[in-house]
Formats: C-alpha cells, structure tokens, sequence
DNA sequence: TACACGTGGGT
DNA sequence: TACCCAAGTGT
C-alpha cells in the first residue's frame, strides 16, 4: 500500500543526514547523558504532552529523590505524586508508580527491554514503549509523536489529518521502511528536528538538514501542514471555593480518587447556583456547624484542556476556640480532610489551580 | 472514534 | 485576549 511516492534520494537523506545532523546539533540534556532504562523511562513519561524545558528540574529533583526502580517503587505514593506536584496529568504518574511495583514484582526488578513488553505497562503507549526500546535497547522501532507526525507530514506535503489514528499508522509504516540501525538516534534527531528547526510555527526551513527533500518546502507548504483539526473549546464552568480559616489553619479536602485532579488536595469547590456563595456555604455546612459569614476575596480563571474554571473565591473565619472542639463540632480529621498551618501548605499535593488561589488570602491575614 | 486528562509558553 | 501547542495514554 503506496501511501506515498518516495525517491531513493529522500529515504538516503532521512537515513543519513538527520542523525548526523542530530549527533552535531542535539541539545545536552540531563537524560541524554545515560542509557539506563529507567532514566530513559522517567523523562519519556515525563515528556508527554510536555514540553522538555518545562520537565528538566523535574527530571533532575525526581532522579535525585527516586534514584532507582527499587526506590520508586518502595516510596509511599503520596511521595511520588509530590515530585510530580504542578507537571499536570497527574495520572502519569499514578501509572509510573504502579509501573515500578509491577516490574519489581512481576520482572524480578529488572525493566522490560521489548517493545511488546513495555507497551503493556500502564502508562507506556506505543510512542513511549517505541522511544524505550530504541533509545534505551536499540530495538529496530519507530517512536512517533507531535513533532514527528510534523516533519514527516511536511517532508511528505501530505494533508492527512495527524489527529487521526489512520495517519500515524500510515507514517509509522512508512518510517519503519526506512528505519536505520541506529534505531534511537534516528528517532530522537526527527523529534529534535520538529523541536528545534521543523516548529509549528516559523519552522527554520534555512537550517534544515531535510529540507532539500522536503515536498512541503517545495510547495511552500511548510506553515500549512500539517493538517490538524480544530479542538473544541473548553467548556466555561462556574465554580466556587470556600476557604476555611481558623486560627491561621486552612481547611483542605482530598479530591476523588478518579476524574479531574484525582486524590489531590484541594479547596472545597462546588459548581456555582443561583445565589451566589450559596453552593459553597452549603457545602463548608457540612463540616462545621458554626460555619461563619462568608467574605468574597476575588476571582480566579483557570484554564485545562478541557474545562475552564471560571472561581469566585471566599473566605471563611472560624473563632479560634473551636480548636479545641474540632470532633465536637464535627470538623473531620481522617486523611480526606484537614487543617494545615497556612505556611505549611507545601505538605500537601496542591494542583495549581488551587495553590494560585493562596495569594488572594494575604491582604486578608 | 472521541473525549478526559494539567500546565506553561508562544504568538 | 484567545488561541495553539507540547517527546500521549487510557477508556
């Protein structure tokens, strides 16, 4: 199945002269110095849907903490999610920890090195299982992510829709024609290209070692491709947060176990009714019978993938002597509630949609 | 197939 | 401002 043409000219060039190109112009970069497995594995999770500048302190304070699988997986969970506190998708990290544990468990501690082995650990995909095996294991499999949908899409001028399945299964096929020995280098120096000369925006078609092969290039295409269609907007909800103060504690919840942010720490937050700090005042009744007035400290706009938070925050000041009173007046203490010092919030896993909310408390204390 | 799932950076 | 994008995976 020719999806497309291709000359003997252009496989030499993908062959060649992007790994020599990556060999000469890759970035040093903190997982680029070993090819222990493990290490490879942490910054690919962590490099999903990331952009690496943002994981690199990251990687380097996870590694230092988490030194190893049998450190990983020995840590208590709430350990490991802290390391990942303000990278996002936190199931990511779920799945990384529940990853150490099973190949301690179940590969006798010692990481699997087939791609067909890794693609079945939770959290590793076949972009993820592909980059391991190569990288890692020099296995002969391709790794096919953003940036390389990208500069296989221009290099080809082809206008298949990369948000579809069909097209990064055409393109993996179509790469694995190709793929060279040196399977790692080859797949890192295409997401390099599509990191730092092949951008989706102003690629730097001047400096690219493809570019006398590149169809969309030739075209003039390069800025058009490659194709994407167009994500939903995310949907605006009104939420509101109580902060319950007492005795300079705050009041924190832990999150469900499943959905947005799942087991963090979080204000109490309901989605806004008609009158407005209603919700939330009948939600903080829940926890105290002496829930105080509400006092508005502002707004706050989050925005996810998906979902736009638009917050309107208040506060709420419980009378210090209720400390002594807490069970009496039925403040919960069990790990799904808590006060916490308010200069002590850094114990707890705070998504940043909470943690930015902290400030709006300080003209107030 | 389509959507859920975070956050920060760039234009 | 409002969008797009980033070394994707799970359901």
């Amino acid at each position: 199945m020719p999806a497309f043409n291709i000359s003997n000219a252009q496989i030499y060039i993908l062959q060649n002269n992007s790994p020599n190109w990556f060999n000469k112009n890759k970035r040093s970069l903190p997982f680029r110095q070993t090819k222990d497995p493990y290490q490879i594995w942490i910054s690919e999770i962590m490099a999903q849907q990331t952009q690496i500048d943002t994981l690199i302190p990251y990687y380097k304070r996870f590694i230092e903490k988490f030194p190893d699988l049998k450190t990983l997986a020995a840590a208590e969970e709430s350990a490991v999610l802290k390391a990942w506190e303000g990278l996002g998708y936190y199931s990511r990290v779920r799945n990384l920890h529940k990853t150490a544990r099973l190949i301690e468990s179940d590969y006798d501690g010692c990481f699997p090195s087939d791609y067909q082995t890794l693609i079945k650990l939770p959290g590793i995909g076949p972009y993820t299982g592909g980059a391991i095996a190569s990288i890692a294991f020099n296995e002969a499999v391709t790794a096919v992510d953003g940036n390389v949908l990208r500069v296989i899409s221009r290099f080809l001028n082809s206008h298949l829709d990369i948000g579809e399945n069909k097209t990064k299964k055409v393109i993996t096929q179509w790469l694995e024609t190709i793929l060279p020995a040196n399977s790692g280098d080859f797949n890192e120096s295409l997401m390099e290209l599509g990191a730092l000369i092949c951008s989706p925006t102003n690629p730097q078609c001047p400096d690219c070692p493809l570019r006398d092969g590149c169809q969309a290039y030739a075209q003039g295409n390069q800025e058009k491709l490659p194709i994407k269609k167009k994500k939903i907007r995310p949907k605006t909800m009104q939420m509101e947060v109580g902060i319950l103060i007492r005795d300079k504690h705050l009041f924190f919840v832990r999150r469900d176990q499943k959905g947005l942010l799942a087991g963090m720490w979080s204000f109490p937050i309901v989605t806004q009714t008609d009158e407005p700090g209603q919700a939330i005042s009948d939600l903080l009744n829940q926890y105290t019978q002496h829930l105080p007035q509400a006092q508005y400290l502002g707004h706050s706009r989050h925005v996810f993938t998906h979902i736009i938070w638009e917050i309107e925050v208040y506060s709420f000041y419980l009378p210090a002597y209720l400390k002594e009173e807490t069970a009496t007046y039925s403040i919960k203490a069990d790990d799904q509630t808590c006060f916490i010092p308010i200069d002590e919030t850094d114990r707890l896993t705070l998504p940043v949609a909470f943690k930015k909310l902290l400030p709006l408390l300080e003209p107030h204390l």
